[in-house]
RNA sequence: UCCGUGGUAGCUCAGCGGUAGAGCGGUCGCCUGUUAAGCGAUUGGUCGUAGGUUCGAUCCCUACCCACGGAGCCA
């Protein structure tokens, strides 16, 4: 019974007169620091509820000693006792403690976490414990506050919840390496009288993969729902070692049925805009100490982004900026050659300083189901280049009419057997439509002020490491 | 995958061809309200793995593994 009468440590940091000072309370949660004399503890209280601990002051004389040796880092206790106004600086409140009960133990000298920081590389191996550190308290509730956030823009703006599959019997996506979805033996799968694979004996009687996107599937609920956006985990089995790349991330793609590349690029922004200021509204305090703590502009540059038009120019004026530059760059940039990271970080940080959204590029360097201009060259894909970070979102105006669709497709080697029904809304009512994907980690690690990927996602999966 | 840097105590690091050091943590003691508390004492290591050179290797060489940073791929 004595559950339901748990406080939050939030509401009573928060809100101490809701809760009524000099009222009896019970608070459960996870010790952080004791400190103290033989006449007194104090003990730093963390539920999770918020970035800030409560103190317990405890007369030691009072409590049991074998109980209060137990009360170490790490432990997990439930307290019961007077709200009362903080004598100490530091606090406004304190609970002085009447009954302390031990739900678990921490061995002091085998609990990773001190009370000291510690590097991040060193958390990742603890990823079992890391959730709780301010600093993964912080990044994990503002990470929910922006998933909260996404759902709430779409469902406010008419959109759809569109669930695509994740596993997939198409290996034409286009976006990457793929993992194998089998319930073979792979020491003896079925093989067919050639020595091959008879992938027909499988489970789906064809070869499946993890989904690298869900985007064609988006296509197909745009032309049908307008307005739908996927939210979902995807998979991709590159090689890729970076602070910037998983092999499991979540992503959100919007598709957006009668929307042409403006309407695209004024939702991309408007949604980015949204979701910064939701978290400045309602995580301020994670990302007051992640300021703080990590990233001394944080909370400077994500109310800039919120203030500032995003730069809109074409890849051709991209290319003619970074020509006249006088930049000094290690890799070439010619008119139908991919942009490198050098040159979007010159763009961004230092010719605008400013978001910049990209349009117009070549069509060699884009995907095939990219909508194509008349000069023939170039296709109507968006990029939406951020500071830190480089590619937030990545978009396009669809490609709608069937035979441009189709050669192209052609053109790049795709076979049109495993996109029949992606080609099949081109013939029957087709319409102008536009999407794009953003990366939920890449908006977390620009929103936190992270630098590496692996500490925005809680158990992050990489080549070579899928611990936890 | 390529390039670079690194791997020494639980953590963060220093060190050096001659059997390993600091700070923090932990433990014990002291201190009647502390704020990453303070003070004193103490504990703690196959020096990433496998070979090689050498009288002797944590140190030099080779290979491999892992981590981090940059690049590519991309979100």
């Amino acid at each position: 019974m004595d559950y339901f009468l748990r406080k939050k440590i939030k509401d009573l940091l928060k809100n101490p007169e809701s809760a009524g000072i000099g009222s009896d309370v019970t608070v459960k949660g996870w010790v952080r620091t004791k400190r103290g004399n033989k006449n007194v503890a104090f003990i730093a209280l963390n539920d999770g509820s918020i970035i800030h601990n409560i103190q317990i002051v405890a007369d030691v004389q009072k409590f049991d000693d074998e109980l209060m040796r137990q009360i170490t880092t790490g432990s997990c206790i439930s307290v019961k006792g007077k709200l009362i106004e903080s004598p100490g600086s530091g606090q406004k409140v304190e609970i002085h403690a009447e009954i302390i009960e031990l739900y678990g133990t921490a061995d002091a000298e085998t609990y990773p976490l001190q009370k000291k920081g510690h590097t991040l590389e060193f958390l990742r191996e603890i990823a079992h414990l890391r959730p709780r550190t301010n600093t993964f308290g912080a990044v994990l509730r503002i990470r929910h506050a922006m998933a909260y956030a996404i759902h709430k823009y779409f469902n406010d703006n008419g959109f759809y919840y569109l669930h695509t599959p994740i596993i997939t019997g198409s290996d034409a996506e286009g976006a990457g390496a793929m993992f194998r979805v089998t319930t073979f033996d792979l020491d003896n799968p079925p093989k067919k009288e050639d020595g091959s694979i008879d992938f027909t004996q499988d489970f789906f009687g064809k070869p499946t993969n993890l989904t690298v996107s869900g985007q064609l599937e988006g296509e197909l609920g745009a032309m049908a729902l307008s307005l739908v956006y996927t939210f979902g985990p995807t998979f991709r089995a590159e090689n890729s070692n970076t602070p910037r790349h998983l092999a499991e991330f979540w992503m959100i793609e919007p598709e957006m049925a009668f929307y042409e590349i403006k309407d695209n690029m004024d939702l991309a922004e408007d949604f980015l805009k949204f979701l910064i200021s939701y978290a400045l509204e309602n995580c301020f305090d994670d990302l007051e100490f992640l300021n703080n703590m990590y990233d001394k502009e944080l909370l400077e540059r994500l109310r800039s982004i919120v203030n500032t038009d995003f730069e809109r120019l074409t890849y051709t004026e991209a290319i003619d900026i970074l020509q006249k530059s006088g930049e000094k760059f290690e890799f070439p940039h010619n008119w139908g050659s991919d942009l490198q990271a050098e040159h979007e970080r010159y763009i961004v940080e230092k010719h605008f300083k400013k978001p910049v959204i990209l349009t117009d590029y070549p069509k060699d360097i884009k995907a095939f189901y990219m909508k194509q201009n008349d000069d023939g060259k170039t296709v109507r894909g968006m990029d939406v280049l951020f500071p830190r970070i480089g590619e937030i979102i990545g978009g396009s105006q669809r490609e709608e009419v069937y035979e441009k669709l189709y050669s192209r497709l052609k053109e790049m080697g795709i076979n049109e057997k495993d996109l029949w029904w992606y080609l099949e809304t081109r013939k029957f009512g087709t319409a102008p439509h536009s999407g794009f994907g953003l990366g939920f980690e890449r908006l977390i690690l620009f929103v936190t002020g992270m630098s590496n990927i692996r500490d925005v996602i809680p158990f992050p999966r990489t080549p070579m490491n899928a611990e936890f």
